[in-house]
Formats: C-alpha cells, sequence, structure tokens
DNA sequence: AGGTACATGTAATTGGTTACATGATTCC
DNA sequence: GGAATCATGTAACCAATTACATGTACCT
C-alpha cells in the first residue's frame, strides 16, 4: 500500500469508478498513469481492500468497475491519523530559474512568458472544477466538514492559490527582466 | 543527462563543488540522495561534462571536488531554451484533505495544525536563506538578472510565497474547522 | 477510411528511496 | 568510548514513465 494506493481507495470510497475513471479523478492531485494504476488496482483486489465487476456497455467498450471494502475503508481511515510525509515538488523551471544568468534576456523573457500561460490555463481549469462544484452543491454541503464535498472544495482552492500564486511570480520576474 | 543532471550542473557552473555539497544545495529545490548523486557525477564525467580532482582536507575527510567543463556548460546553455516539462507536485496531505470526511473533526485539526507548523518551519528556513542573500550581496546584484545572484533570489521568492500559501490555506481550513 | 475517446493490460526502462557498508575527524 | 558531521560508495527495492499491444464505439 502506497500513497497512490490511498489516493485510489479514498476516490472509491465517494463512489465506485473504473481504473480509467479513477486514473482522470486522480490526475490533478496526484499524477498517475493508467499503467501505474491498473496492475496497482489488481494488487489491492488480491489484498482484499477493493473488488470489482465488469459492467457492459453498449455505447463504450465494457469497464471494470471498482468499489471499496469495509477492510479497504477501515485500512484508509487508520492512513489519515499516521504522521503526513512532506510534499515532494520537482520543478525543472526551478533549476532554470536559478541558471538564468547563463542566457540571454529574450530567452529569459520567453521561459517566463511560456510558464505565465501554463499557470493561466491551471488557472482556467481550476475556476471551471470550482464553478462546477459551487453550482452542483449547496453551500452548506460543501463548507460542512463532514461533508465529501468540502474535501474537495478545499482541494481546489489550494490549487487556485497555487495556480494565483505561480502566475504573479512570473509576472514579478518578468516585470524584472523588463527594467533591471 | 536526466533533469538532476542539469540541477548540479547549474550548481557546478557557479562554483567547484564536492558530490556532498551539491547534495546539500540542491536538496531545498530538487530532492535527491547521495546514493543518486554520486553515482550520477560519475557517469557525468565518463561522459565528459564535469570533471574532478581530490582535495586533502585535514580538518575533514577528503573529498572530490567537480568542476564544469566546457562541453557540460554549452549542454546547460542548450537546455535552458528547450522546452520546460510540467511540475509534478506529489503532496499526501492533498490526498487526505480529500479525505477528510471520514475522520473526525479533532484528528481533522490535528492533520492542518501540524501541516501549518511544517510551512511555518519551512517560511523560517527560506526567510533565513534570504536574509543571508541579501547581507552578503548588493541590491543592484541580486536584481540583475544577468547576475548568478538573481537566480538564487527569484527562487527564494518563489519558496517564501509557496510556504506562506501553504500557511494561509492551513489557516483558512482551520477556521472552517471550528466554526463548521 | 481515419481520428478521437473509451477501455484495459504488459514489458522495459528510468528515477528515486532505503538499506548496507566503510572510514575520517571533531566534540563531549 | 560514543555521538555527530563529513565524505563516498554499492545493492536492493519501489515508484513512475515510456513504449508496446489490443480492441470497442463514435463521429466525420
Amino acid at each position: 500500500m502506497n500513497t497512490l494506493s490511498y489516493g485510489l481507495l479514498g476516490l472509491l470510497a465517494r463512489a465506485s469508478r473504473s481504473g480509467y475513471e479513477l486514473m482522470q479523478y486522480i490526475q490533478p492531485f496526484w499524477q498517475a498513469k493508467h499503467s501505474q494504476i491498473y496492475p496497482l488496482l489488481a494488487k489491492m483486489e488480491q489484498e482484499g481492500y477493493v473488488t470489482h465487476e465488469v459492467v457492459l456497455q453498449s455505447d463504450k467498450p465494457d469497464k471494470k468497475v471498482y468499489s471499496i471494502t469495509s477492510k479497504g475503508s477501515d485500512k484508509l481511515k487508520i492512513w489519515i491519523n499516521e504522521p503526513t510525509t512532506e510534499p515532494v515538488l520537482r520543478d525543472e523551471m526551478m533549476l532554470k530559474a536559478y541558471s538564468l544568468w547563463l542566457t540571454d534576456p529574450e530567452s529569459a523573457v520567453r521561459l517566463f512568458s511560456s510558464r505565465a500561460q501554463m499557470y493561466a490555463d491551471k488557472l482556467a481549469y481550476y475556476e471551471n472544477l470550482m464553478q462546477g462544484l459551487k453550482e452542483r452543491e449547496s453551500e452548506t454541503s460543501y463548507l460542512s466538514p463532514a461533508s465529501p464535498a468540502f474535501g474537495r472544495y478545499i482541494l481546489l482552492q489550494k490549487a487556485l492559490d497555487n495556480s494565483k500564486n505561480g502566475q504573479n511570480w512570473c509576472e514579478w520576474v518578468l516585470s524584472m527582466l523588463k527594467n533591471g
């Protein structure tokens, strides 16, 4: 059971989903490809944390829909109270920023402009998700810590903060590149 | 040549350093253990990007001091202008926040309090590094994009922003946990 | 007929962590 | 003598990405 397993259990604790769906839902908060998720689900099923049933579809290919077991749910609840490991951030941009003095001003501007654009795109993406949440759920739902919507709400808020933060940082650097 | 290699070249472009020193300097911006760095340096030397000489020390054990070659410097400059990969953030806390509805209020408060403390510690750490930079370097140095100090300055600013951001987010969640 | 999204899987490789291993030097 | 920091390395393992592989259903 690695961290990704708990992320998948956290999704399945809300609703049963196929491996393909799990891959899509977890993407924004934990990067994982289908080639990592499918074998992991099989392993988790072997160990009794999830089960699956095949759901036949007529408009799309058939799928395996996974559900969390009570053993999986217990495991998930225990994990939340265990010590939390520190976040790991690996951003090539940080290393490039460190070596910025080795490049010409035009390249530096290009580098930070495209990164500002990346943050703008992410911001729009998360704003859209947040709007969707607020349309679907009432305030009493997503503002209540006991509600599943609360977790999604605070997660999206963190993602929004982070994107704004990154965007502001890029603009700040760009302003110095233009004056300096 | 992976991303870590370029990070190491970026450090060596400023000053020659031992593997042990490189490990310490790169830590805040790219997590890597000595067991990954030592073999990588050997490989980079084989490929002609760095060289090393043994420096005898009397107060400490002897060390291998690595220097960047012109081939390594060329490689580094080209890399800066290549397309930048997206950042990868893996934070167990995000997955726990998502499943927060499964736990009791006391555990939730504990979880966010200790994470707030982590951000406070990081903030203090980076503030200290920033102060050191400002004491060592003149404003004309660290505010000039052509200076090596500029890269360090904007990196520390990003780390500070990020820590503050995370701390505020934790306090915001905690305020909702106390009211909700 | 070709492209895209849906859907699931395995194999090979790289990247990264943990554990094992050794030794110098300093401070208490 | 024992702990802490400095210093370098290898081995085993786990996590993650890339590539290989197959097939359905829908739309143009």
